[in-house]
This record gives C-alpha cells, sequence and structure tokens, in this order.
RNA sequence: CGGAGUGUGGCUCAGUCUGGUAGAGCACCGCGUUCGGGACGCGGGGGUCGCAGGUUCGAAUCCUGCCACUCCGACCA
C-alpha cells in the first residue's frame, strides 16, 4: 500500500496549499506552532536543517572577510528614537519590556507597578540601533575601517499573522552591520553580501533566485538603498529569501558614528546591513517538498544517508546490523569534494523497518539504503533517491554492489542537489512572463477580474516588466492598483538583459524591467 | 484591528440541527504472526467534549458571556 500525504500538492488550487506547507512540516517533524502566541518550536530535525544553513553561511561570511559577535537582547527606546524612519518602520511590531520584578497579590503574580524601567526596554527587532551604538564607540579612525560584523541571534516581531517559518513572532537569523569610510565601499559591501546570498541560495539551498533592488516604496525603514533575493514557491508565489541594504550616513548621522579621515577630517561612516533567517527553512520546503513528504538537499541535510537495517527478530539480524555499521562507517569517513562530511545513520531504533524507511522519506533524507540479510550475504546494498522516489507508482529502488556505492555516493548526493536544482530553476524560468503589454493583461493573467471566491487565478507566477522607474505619488499609485490584484513589486532585476519597450504604468520608454508577483 | 470559521484522547475528525452512559481512523502499550514497497489478528491505556455561568430530571448538544486558534484582509525577514 502506498499513501501519499493526507494534504496533496496542488498548484493549482490556492487554498490548499498552505495546508499542504503545514502537512509537511508536521510529518517532516521540522516544527510546531507553540501554545505561547505567535511563537514557533523547531523540532530537532528542522533545527538540524537550520544548523546546516548555518555552518555553511557562516563560513561564506567569515570567507568575506566578517567576523561573529553578540549584542544585547534589550535596546533602549531612546535608541530607535533617533533615525525617524526606522522607528517608524517598526513601531507597530515592537515587543517592550517595562517592568523587573513580579509580587505576590494575594497568590496571584501580579507585575509589581513599583519596579517600573525608567526607560522602556525593546526586545530588539533588529540590530541597527544597538550595534551602531558600539560602533560609535568604536571607530575613530579610517584604520578602524571598514568594520566588519555577523550577529547569529534571535529578534522580535509582534506579527499579526503568523506562519511556520515564514513569518513568526520570534525568528533566528543572521545580522551583518558593517561601517565604512565612504559610500562606494560600503555599497561594493551591499552587492557583495547580495551575492554571497544568492550564491548560498542557489548552490547550497538549490533554490534559484532572482537578485535585484527593490522600489523605494518596499525599502528597509532607514536605508538608502534595498537589494532582495526573491525565490518562486510551487504555487507561483514569491518569498524574499534575503536582504542587504545600503543605509548611507543615516544611521551613522543619528547616531554620530564618525571617524577621523587621513586628511585629518571628522567623516560620518557608511553603514549596511544584510540578513537572513529561518524563513529559509520554510523555503525550502515550499520549493522542494512533493506530496511524499520533504525532499531536502543534501547540503543542508542533517543526515544525508540514513541506512535502514532489515531486522526480523533472528540471528542473521546481528550481521545485518554488523554490515549496515560498517557502510555507515565506509561513508562517514573522509571528506569529499561536494560537501565538508557525509553524514550518515544507521537507523537502530526498535520500529519497524518499513516505518523507518516512511519516515525518512517524508523528513526528506536524500539517500534512504536499505540493508537485509541478502544484501549483506551478496555484499550490495538497495537504495532509493529521494528526489526522485517515484516512477510513476513504483518506488523507485536501485541495487549496487557495497563497493561501488560507497564510491558513487558522494557523487550521487551531488546528483540529487543539482537535479532539485535544476527542476525548481525550471519552475522559476518556466512561469515569469515577459510579454504583458498593459495593465490590463496583468489583470488577465492572473485571473483578477473574476471577483467570485474561487478567484481562480489563471496563472501562478512572476512577470517581468517594462519599467520606467516611476517615484514618489506615481509609485504609490501604481502599488495601489497592483493591490487590487494582490500583487506586489518584488525587485527590479540586477540582471536587465531584456530591458527596453514601454512602461506597463506610465506609457513612457521603458528603463528597466521589474518583477511583479504575489508574495508571501 | 476588521471579515469568516473552528474548538471533542497525541493527530485528523464524526457526533450538535432533533438533549438520554464519549465515538472512529491513525498514533501509543502488550502478546502473537509478520517484515525486501507505508502489515495483520487479539487484547489494552488515554478525553471533567476550550473556559465560566444558565435552562433542564438529564447538556459535547440549547441559551449568555469570555478565551484560544485557523483562514481571508491590513503589516512584515
Amino acid at each position: 500500500m502506498q499513501r501519499a500525504l493526507s494534504v496533496s500538492r496542488m498548484t493549482g488550487n490556492r487554498s490548499t496549499f498552505p495546508e499542504w506547507y503545514q502537512a509537511i512540516n508536521r510529518e517532516a517533524d521540522l516544527a510546531e506552532v507553540s501554545p505561547v502566541r505567535g511563537m514557533m518550536i523547531i523540532k530537532p530535525w528542522g533545527y538540524g536543517v537550520w544548523e546546516e544553513m548555518q555552518r555553511d553561511l557562516d563560513r561564506r561570511i567569515k570567507e568575506t572577510g566578517h567576523v561573529n559577535a553578540y549584542f544585547p537582547l534589550f535596546i533602549p527606546l531612546s535608541f530607535f528614537a533617533k533615525e525617524a524612519e526606522h522607528v517608524e518602520g517598526f513601531a507597530k511590531e515592537m515587543a517592550v519590556v517595562t517592568h523587573h520584578r513580579l509580587k505576590n497579590v494575594g497568590g496571584k503574580l501580579e507585575v509589581d507597578p513599583d519596579a517600573k524601567l525608567e526607560e522602556p526596554l525593546i526586545v530588539r527587532p533588529t540590530s541597527e540601533t544597538i550595534i551602531g551604538d558600539a560602533f560609535q564607540r568604536w571607530i575613530k579612525s579610517h584604520r578602524d575601517l571598514p568594520m566588519l560584523i555577523n550577529q547569529w541571534a534571535n529578534v522580535v516581531r509582534w506579527e499579526m499573522r503568523t506562519r511556520l517559518f515564514l513569518r513568526t513572532s520570534e525568528f533566528l537569523w543572521q545580522e551583518g552591520h558593517t561601517a565604512h569610510a565612504d559610500a562606494a565601499d560600503a555599497r561594493a559591501e551591499t552587492m557583495r553580501m547580495l551575492e554571497v546570498y544568492r550564491d548560498f541560495s542557489e548552490t547550497t539551498l538549490a533554490v534559484p533566485v532572482i537578485a535585484g533592488e527593490k522600489p523605494e516604496n518596499e525599502r528597509f525603514p532607514g536605508a538608502v538603498s534595498t537589494f532582495s533575493i526573491e525565490a518562486m514557491m510551487q504555487d507561483g508565489k514569491a518569498l524574499q529569501a534575503g536582504t542587504s541594504h545600503y543605509l548611507g550616513q543615516h544611521f551613522a548621522h543619528a547616531q554620530n558614528i564618525r571617524f577621523q579621515s587621513a586628511a585629518g577630517e571628522l567623516e560620518y561612516c557608511h553603514t549596511t546591513s544584510w540578513g537572513v533567517s529561518t524563513r529559509l527553512v520554510g523555503g525550502v520546503v515550499m520549493t522542494h517538498g512533493d506530496d511524499d513528504g520533504l525532499r531536502l538537499p543534501p547540503k543542508i541535510a542533517p543526515r544525508q544517508i540514513v541506512v535502514v537495517p532489515m531486522l526480523r527478530d533472528k540471528p542473521e539480524d546481528a550481521e545485518v546490523l554488523a554490515f549496515g555499521e560498517a557502510l555507515v562507517k565506509a561513508l562517514t569517513k573522509g571528506a569529499h569534494a561536494f560537501d565538508e562530511r557525509v553524514r550518515a545513520l544507521l537507523d537502530t531504533r526498535g520500529s519497524r523497518s518499513a516505518d523507518k524507511r516512511w519516515e525518512w522519506v517524508r523528513r526528506g533524507a536524500p539517500l534512504i539504503v536499505e540493508v537485509g540479510s541478502r544484501d549483506a550475504a551478496a555484499g550490495q546494498v538497495t537504495f532509493m533517491r529521494r528526489d526522485r522516489l517515484r516512477d510513476g507508482d513504483k518506488i523507485a529502488s536501485q541495487v549496487m554492489p557495497l563497493a561501488e556505492f560507497i564510491a558513487k555516493a558522494p557523487v550521487m548526493l551531488e546528483e540529487i542537489q543539482a537535479s532539485l536544482f535544476n527542476d525548481a530553476k525550471a519552475m522559476l524560468d518556466g512561469n515569469i512572463r515577459t510579454d504583458i503589454a498593459s495593465f490590463a493583461d496583468l489583470a488577465d493573467y492572473y485571473g483578477a477580474v473574476a471577483d467570485d471566491e474561487d478567484d481562480a487565478v489563471a496563472f501562478r507566477g512572476w512577470v517581468k516588466a517594462p519599467w520606467s522607474r516611476p517615484t514618489g505619488a506615481a509609485l504609490e499609485a501604481i502599488e495601489a492598483r497592483l493591490k487590487t490584484l494582490k500583487l506586489t513589486l518584488r525587485n527590479i532585476p540586477l540582471d536587465q538583459s531584456g530591458a527596453g519597450g514601454t512602461c506597463l504604468f506610465t506609457g513612457q520608454p521603458a528603463v528597466e524591467e521589474v518583477l511583479i508577483a504575489r508574495a508571501y
């Protein structure tokens, strides 16, 4: 008997995609909603995925010259007030600490009114201000620049609506904060980290993205320029997978981050910030999941190869186990070119072999190997590739001599990594339209002319449209029109190969192309 | 904070209209047979039916109030 996920992926039916997403989070044992409002419990397997991401990205961040540090969780309210746009942008979603003590009132614990803090503390929603405060003290001379700091931390944004990994009130992330002597250097840093994210997303997560600049209305609060990488989920919606901001001298002025130049002048620094979060885990689920559960790119799989011994409570079980142990030992010995180490596991838990096999399928282990007494006797293994689990209705399992499997396993992991990326890349490339002539076309393609409940959407993908880069009120009007179609401007791709023609909105000559999509 | 919906074992839900001893499937525990394509048989544990009132001989079911969660909006990594 074969059983697919109770909720199957329905790329043609919007209402079931969130259910499908939640089902995978549950079936793959990644995370669950916490009883604490808007928060998430990341379970060991889900956290393991995040740890692999961290390991890879942390290496990249260090290779580009940054160092890790840690700053306080609580930020004095006054720090935010210094940068007007920044406080405006985050004011509506801040968790605020106002007291430091409880007292017992008739057996009930209450906040002690006498323990009110002189100045409220904000649970960090992002750390520009508290790190800027440190920069202001640390940076004296041009010799101190550039200052390249990264922090792995948790942040809190009091979101109205939450969804596992994609939007939770607390999330884990990495935030880089840098200070530079001039705009050119800071801008170069912004682009360097955007490229780090693009490459990390594509080569490590196997999630193809489009890197570009956000329109001015979508900028990070307080930024001069904001860049993003955008990934396409299986329902055709866009997920902002990472951001990199050039902050100009806004924060430097607000926080007095100055240095003495070689010429002896006092000058304000140019700063940047950039980050990616546990949202990426959700992005991987929505990019690579299928009806059997999660499919993990080998580079971020906590276990890349899982060996399931076929045990039968018989004397020959000992041989099977020994065979499996030898296999895992051989696989994990030494490094290989594809990844720093092979992460293999012999699953010796007591449950039935068939149940264990399917548990690893749901969790997304890239290679699942079965070893039984027949294999042990013949010196061979039976295995399944998670990227192509089924051949029609059949499970596509293969048999291979042990030595050959040990030699080929890293190569197959590489193939799986590549095939997941290629499938997602085909999805992305195949669902971007460039043949849009007018706003009416856009409405047509997205089927939003129909106002009934089904809201049958004709096109699930993105539109790359000619664009004259309007600003101010004109831009706001365009965004308002798009909003009626539930569409947003995602970014203006860095790669502008096809620019030309007439702007879809203003009718003026286009200077570039802009990505338009529904978004998470 | 607006609109809609849902709260019943760990999970997914039926039962509510029409009040009468708390149910199913999966999961879990035990025994046995199994095990190489998501097992089967027998036995078992686990729920004050979201909370608080009310009506009634009797409430998961009817009434009132509250709370929580989910989805759609507004907001966002």
